[in-house]
DNA sequence: ACAATATGTCAGCTTTGTTGACACTCCAAG
DNA sequence: CTTGGAGTGTCAACAAAGCTGACATATTGT
C-alpha cells in the first residue's frame, strides 16, 4: 500500500463511508415519513395526498400543471388524489381568472387543519434532529442534500426555498 | 417584535428553516433513488429488489427473518421479491447449517454483478455530493440523519455500520 | 408428544404509479 | 372566424409493492 495515496481530507470518500451515507439516507427517510404516515393511515389517505397538500399549502393558487412538475407524476395519478381531496372538502379548485383553462388549487379550512397536523408532526422530528445535531451539522445536512438533488429538482427546490420566509 | 426572543443559535429552528429541511429531504431522496431506478426499470425489477440485494450483499448469509426486520415489510411482500431473484439466479437460498428451518441468503455471481452496477451508480452520486459539500458538511449530514431515524431503525443502522469496514 | 419458530404460499385488497385514448375548454395566431 | 395547440379531466387497463388472513411444512426444543 503506497502511503499518501488517500489523504486525510479524502478519507470520507471511501466506499465504506459512502455506503454508510447511503444506508443513513435510507433509514432516515423512513423516520422522516413515519409520523405523517401514522396520521394518514387513520384516514383513507396516503403519502401522495400528503405531498399534494404540502405543496398546495406551500404555494396557494398553484395550477395542476405546476403541481405535476413539482411532484413528477402523471396527471392521471395526481388527478385521482386531487379528486378525493376535493370531494372530501380539503382542497378547492377554482377556475383560473386570467386563463379559465387552468385550475387554481387552494386548501380549505379543513385542508389547512390537516396540513397543520401533518407538518407539525414532521417538523417536530426535524426540529428534534436539528437540535440534537446543532447548527453546523444542520448546515452540512442541507448542503449535502442539495448536492444530491437532480438538476431540475434542485431548481425547483431553490425556487420554493427563495419564495419562502 | 421583542429583541432577543430568538437567539442566533436558535435561528435554524424556525418553522421556515424546518420546512426547508423537509423539502430538501424530499427532493434529495428522489435524486438518491434516481440512478438505481433507471438501471432497475430496464430489467423487471424495482426498488424492493434493490433493497433486498443491497442488504444481502451487506450481510451475506443473513436469514429471511433478519431481512424482514431490516426492511420492515411483511414476509409475503419480501417473499415475492426473493422468489423472482432466486428464480432469476441472482440470489441463492441455502438451508441453515445449525438450524435447518432457516434459509441463509447469498448473492450469486450475477447478483453480485447487479449489486455492483446499482451501488456504483448510487455511490457516484453520493461521492459527488460529499465532495461538493466537504468533510464537515458530510459529518453534519450524517449526524442529522442519524437523529432523524426511529429508535429501532437507528439501532439497526448502527449495528450495520459497526459491522462494516 | 407437543408447542413454538422459520419459512413459504395462496387469495384478495389497497395505494400509487404507469400508458393510451379521448373529450372539452379556451387562447392565440393565421 | 377557424383552427391548432395547451391545459385539464376522465375512462380503461395494467403493474409494483405494500397489506391481512389463512394455512402448510419442516424443524427445533421442551
Amino acid at each position: 500500500m503506497g502511503e499518501g495515496i488517500r489523504s486525510d481530507s479524502l478519507l470520507y470518500l471511501t466506499d465504506e463511508q459512502l455506503r454508510q451515507g447511503i444506508e443513513a439516507m435510507y433509514f432516515a427517510y423512513r423516520g422522516f415519513t413515519a409520523d405523517p404516515d401514522r396520521i394518514l393511515e387513520s384516514m383513507a389517505y396516503g403519502r401522495a395526498h400528503h405531498r399534494a397538500i404540502h405543496f398546495i399549502n406551500r404555494a396557494p393558487g398553484t395550477t395542476v400543471t405546476n403541481l405535476l412538475a413539482i411532484l413528477g407524476v402523471t396527471k392521471q395519478s395526481l388527478n385521482r388524489v386531487l379528486r378525493t381531496l376535493i370531494e372530501d372538502g380539503l382542497v378547492e379548485s377554482r377556475v383560473g381568472k386570467s386563463d379559465r383553462r387552468e385550475r387554481n388549487l387552494y386548501l380549505t379550512e379543513d385542508g389547512t387543519s390537516l396540513e397543520h397536523r401533518l407538518s407539525d408532526a414532521q417538523r417536530a422530528r426535524m426540529r428534534s434532529a436539528f437540535r440534537d445535531a446543532g447548527p453546523d451539522a444542520v448546515s452540512g445536512f442541507r448542503q449535502v442534500l442539495e448536492s444530491m438533488m437532480d438538476g431540475e429538482l434542485r431548481r425547483q427546490y431553490k425556487s420554493l426555498r427563495d419564495s419562502g420566509q
